[in-house]
DNA sequence: GCCAACGTTGGC
DNA sequence: GCCAACGTTGGC
């Protein structure tokens, strides 16, 4: 199983949003970045993923998994556009905010740190454990 | 609210 | 195919 990491702006998709998909999941969709795009082709059923705030949060505030692999946007007719289904798994038990995350040195390989504007990014096996180490303070 | 970084678009 | 212009993202 891989590790992923989605970002979102609360004020357009939050936690909550998703939480509120329940086991429906929902569409990833709006992404119109080919970076990103290829991440979600990398994608299976059954990987799980970091949900992240940007903006005024900065914090990585739960766990979604991959339930639908890579399927044309359905926000667009460009065929070029593609999405994975997520569905919302659990809450950390406390935020990691990115600031606690700059923090970490061995956590400064991350593409979060790096390539801030990414919004879908591959996470290392290392990273994920440390990160919910984290979370559980 | 500003601005740096970066990705995309489109003219040539 | 290059590159300038432009738009967007997201941290600060």
């Amino acid at each position: 199983m891989r590790y992923w990491l989605f970002k979102s702006e609360p004020s357009t998709w939050s936690w909550d949003d998703q939480v509120a998909k329940g086991d429906a999941g929902e569409e990833w969709d709006g992404v119109r970045n080919y970076q990103a795009r290829n991440f979600m082709r990398e994608m299976a059923k059954g990987d799980r993923g970091f949900f992240y705030h940007s903006q005024k949060d900065r914090e990585i505030v739960g766990i979604v998994e991959i339930i639908a692999e890579a399927h044309p946007d359905s926000t667009t007719d460009d065929d070029r556009w593609e999405c994975v289904d997520i569905k919302a798994i659990e809450p950390l038990p406390a935020p990691v905010s990115l600031d606690a995350i700059k923090d970490e040195p061995r956590l400064k390989e991350m593409v979060l740190v790096n390539n801030s504007r990414l919004s879908v990014q591959p996470v290392r096996d290392e990273e994920w454990d440390f990160i919910l180490e984290m979370a559980k303070g």
